[in-house]
RNA sequence: GGCCCCAUCGUCUAGUCAGGUCCAGGACACCAGAUUCUCAUUCUGGCGACAGGGGUUCGAAUCCCCUUGGGGCUGCCA
């Protein structure tokens, strides 16, 4: 059975790459309908920590993708590779150095790799250095126990980054030592910032977390990391994780490392923003906004509806809701003083808006489309543009210059907020 | 330095494996226009690439070589 792992050490928040990794490795194991099992690489007592396992599993069911089975935790198998070590060690494949216990790598020998990604890869064995097993403090080395868990695990295929290439024949060459077959092996290019460095902090957010806390969705990140490096073959760019999984096929995937390009993540998720239905995206502002100390507690249900039906084509993150309907939540809000001044320093606006108001104050039914009404009458009225009227009024209520529409704001806000805010804006 | 991976618009990519249908298609971004009460959405149009040089071939983005450029590894980190 097709089997495959994520690895991942618990010496921090799950980086980006790490989820592309994840992703990649979930696909595949779900196109063949085989598992995936996670191992934790915790072989680093000091830098390991379990708030970061326990983040790392929190990330990977946020954005969608399951493990089969239990964990397996280096950490809890020293013996294990202190026995295969001492195994080598009695067959004349390794000599000690101190308490360590060093693989002899024999020269003159060429390692042939077929990766799934990059076809054949060769190495001699003259460049690689005898390796270490099991280090001097008793705890095995990366490529050992690597092998070791792989073997016994029944991994088939190895998903990695290229960054593991050069690990690749040292790896083989334990897998021999052992008397086991190497399983298939599928590098895939590194995902670099936007400047072709390694991404790091200084591109902005690494980790999935940072994301998450910018208002992304799973279903934008997961969306925008499977399109680097793959595409379904088709110019369709907004794919969900059960469509990839139909399409995925891990020989399509580019041998050409990429970069992270934030404009077209942010692009991806707001197309998934507005793709979102109404309830199930006002569920996640809510959620968004309590987590993060934006307070909309004090609106209505009907209304808080209403407001993120206009507000979802003006978002392109969760993040970005509450800066531009704050004046929906509370009386002090942020005013633009350009606008202001632009709009409310006027004489001859301040009497519109007057006069609006007053025509306001007589309305019973206060949906946007008497509003509206309302106002277009004044204009003719008074031979003027709507416009002169609509702007100083979206300036008076909200004390932005952009905004939803005027009236279905008004509508939203209701009729005693308005007066009083339009009211205070035209003394 | 050595070994290894890679090279199509600014970015992500289709096309490369099976050379001709590609004076290279799509998307993001950017620019312009349409719609509109602003912003946004939506819709139209525009800008923009086969790194360079040699081969092979009737024909090369596609195959080979070199150069240049980028990346990775070169830890008793993982």
């Amino acid at each position: 059975m097709t089997t495959v792992r994520f690895a991942p050490s618990p010496t921090g928040f799950l980086h980006l790459g790490s989820a592309r990794t994840a992703l990649v490795n979930w696909l595949f194991a779900r196109k063949q309908g085989g598992k995936m099992l996670l191992r934790v690489e915790d072989t680093d007592k000091i830098r390991s920590k379990e708030e970061y396992l326990e983040e790392i599993l929190e990330d990977l069911k946020w954005l969608g993708l399951d493990w089969d089975g239990e964990l397996t935790y280096q950490s809890k198998r020293f013996a294990v590779y202190r026995q295969k070590a001492e195994q080598l060690l009695a067959g004349g494949k390794a000599y000690r150095e101190g308490d360590a216990i060093i693989y002899k790598v024999e020269n003159g020998r060429t390692i042939e790799i077929d990766d799934m990604i990059h076809g054949s890869i060769a190495f001699s064995t003259d460049e690689i250095k005898d390796q270490v097993m099991l280090k001097s403090d008793g705890s095995p080395a990366y490529n050992f126990c690597c092998v070791v868990d792989d073997a016994e695990l029944g991994i088939t295929h190895i998903i990695r980054g290229d960054d593991h290439i050069s690990n690749t024949p040292k790896q083989v060459l334990f897998y021999e030592a052992l008397g086991c077959n190497p399983p298939v092996f599928g590098h895939m290019p590194l995902m670099m910032g936007a400047d072709g460095a390694k991404l790091s902090k200084r591109h902005g957010g690494v980790s999935v977390e940072e994301y998450r806390k910018e208002g992304f969705m799973p279903e934008a990140v997961v969306n925008y990391l499977m399109l680097l490096g793959w595409s379904p073959g088709d110019d369709r760019e907004i794919l969900s994780l059960s469509e990839a999984v139909k399409l995925f096929d891990i020989k399509d995937m580019s041998d050409v490392q990429s970069r992270f390009d934030i404009q077209k993540f942010t692009w991806i998720n707001a197309e998934y923003i507005k793709a979102t239905d109404t309830e199930q995206l006002a569920r996640l502002i809510r959620s968004y906004c309590s987590e993060n100390g934006m307070d909309i507690s004090s609106m209505k249900e009907d209304e808080f509806l209403e407001l993120v039906d206009l507000y979802k084509v003006r978002i392109k993150t969760l993040a970005e809701f509450y800066p531009l309907t704050e004046s929906f939540f509370t009386d002090d809000f942020r005013v633009d003083e350009k606008g202001r001044k632009k709009y409310l320093d006027k004489e001859g606006n301040r009497e519109n808006l007057k006069v609006f108001a007053d025509r306001i104050e007589e309305m019973d039914d206060f949906g946007h489309e008497k509003i509206e009404q309302v106002c277009r009458d004044i204009a003719e009225e008074r031979s003027l543009k709507a416009a002169q009227i609509i702007h100083p009024t979206r300036m008076a209520i909200s004390g932005q210059t952009r905004g939803a529409g005027l009236f279905e704001m008004m509508e939203v806000l209701g009729k005693e907020k308005v007066l009083e805010r339009m009211r205070k804006a035209a003394e």
